[in-house]
DNA sequence: AACCTTTGGTTTGAATAATGAACCGCACAC
DNA sequence: GTGTGCGGTTCATTATTCAAACCAAAGGTT
């Protein structure tokens, strides 16, 4: 790994729950040597991309990401379009949904939307890292991913995020293959409780599959009824998204699931 | 100049006018190597910092931002902030507002906000870089940096944005005396054609100039009248941004114009 | 007050990575 | 077919990283 991917590695563990982190917290989590995490921070911090809170010393992320993501999404709308097709898919529904795309081999939300139909609802924090073996998202993805990527993450121990948390490797490859025959991946509780959600996948030009939609209800609002409208919904919203997003589903899967009227699979 | 700064000066390149950048434009740019912009290159997209563009081999920003830039703003949401600032600022003058940060060697604009009162006004772009020397938000950080920031900024070749533009080094340094004595700096068409603006500073904890407000109205609407509400206005608009992202004006800066009623300065 | 622990930050030569000039294959223009 | 510019690659030279110390300051405990 070279120095520029280290200093860039740094910034990931910066999250919703560590916004701030000291320079010897940092060198326990890159496992780097504390000159080096000390010089590539100071590297950082010339440059904006994190900064040393006022009085003490630990670091933040800095303010060059607001400028720099006010560029991306001027060059690639991805948010914004998302947003457009999640606004649609919760109007639809009735029900929290967000997207959902690979960053490295990280899995964190893009944008999410809630419908006003319920009292309750899923809520969602921005930019989120998920699990990809308790969430119907994680699932989609891996289902559409080559092998090589599935084992290095199921390789990985599996958190248990709730007592309905799948976490044994098998269990989970066997999901994968109802995934590839319904093109739906589903969950219940497995990452926040009383969360029942689908996802669909989302591909990429290179037919690489990225990302998914999804949609999460609460466990005791989830009827046949709605069930059904979700199955029918979500993966039209995927490969809505995948279309505006400039990909296409990969032969295997187009073959499946987008000739049928609606594109709605088999359920 | 470590590696990782080489790196991420690579991404300063990047801006609303070139979204797209290929590889020997990029050693062009940097005066760099070619192998090594091209190692910085593909470690950069390694992390997902830039990718490159379906077809061909040009390079653009990658989708790490949005993450990053929101967990910048869930810990320092100084956009946010801002934008209520600036929306009151627009409805109190009736005209476009904005507020511009440093960012290294750079001023930016983080944010802005329209007025709905007239049918014509100014527009802003998202995250333009913007100028020292032709700008009221670039004469106003001026005037309250240290001579050795000044003296660079002035060194450099100072464009000619507009004939109204000033770029004479010697006369821009007589124009941060009257804005150090008046506390607002004024422009005329200096930037862009036919606008004229009116900026105060920002300051940090450590009470550095580190942005402006700015009030930019069409030339032909400036009348006495909307020039006096301005000069009001928006002196009291930065001294609340600066209060609010937990900074507070030198001593020298207080004195003068803080302790009067309703901080309006001597016109 | 004395002691201990942890923090951010700095220094050392041996190991390891980055650098720069030249180079390759390719497309396109003439 | 020849020249030019492109993205990408190679390899000896050169700069950076590592580990293991150390320092000063802050906070906690006794």
């Amino acid at each position: 790994m070279g120095t520029v991917s280290k200093a860039l590695s740094l910034l990931g563990f910066f999250s919703r729950d560590r916004q701030e982190i000291g320079l010897s917290e940092m060198t326990r989590l890159t496992g780097l040597n504390k000159a080096t995490v000390f010089r590539l921070l100071t590297e950082l911090a010339e440059n904006g991309f994190v900064e040393q809170v006022g009085s003490g010393r630990a670091y933040r992320l800095g303010p060059v990401f607001l400028r720099l993501a006010s560029l991306r999404e001027a060059a690639v709308p991805m948010r914004e379009m998302a947003q457009q097709v999640l606004d649609r898919l919760s109007a639809a529904t009735g029900e929290t949904t967000h997207m959902s795309i690979l960053q490295g081999d990280q899995l964190c939300t893009l944008a999410y939307s809630y419908s006003v139909q319920h009292g309750t609802r899923v809520t969602m924090d921005d930019a989120e890292v998920i699990t990809f073996h308790s969430t119907s998202s994680g699932l989609a993805v891996l289902a559409h991913s080559d092998t090589a990527f599935v084992t290095q993450v199921l390789a990985q121990p599996l958190e248990r995020r709730t007592p309905m948390s799948v976490t044994d490797p098998e269990v989970i490859l066997g999901q994968l293959e109802d995934v590839r025959r319904s093109g739906i991946a589903e969950n219940v509780s497995g990452f926040e409780e009383d969360v029942h959600s689908h996802a669909a996948p989302v591909f990429d030009a290179q037919q690489r599959c990225y990302g998914a939609v999804a949609v999460a209800a609460p466990v005791a609002r989830m009827s046949d009824a709605l069930r059904a409208v979700i199955r029918a919904e979500v993966p039209r919203a995927a490969l809505e998204m995948t279309r505006l997003l400039g990909g296409f589903p990969p032969a295997s899967f187009k073959t499946k699931f987008e000739t049928m009227p609606g594109h709605a699979p088999a359920a």
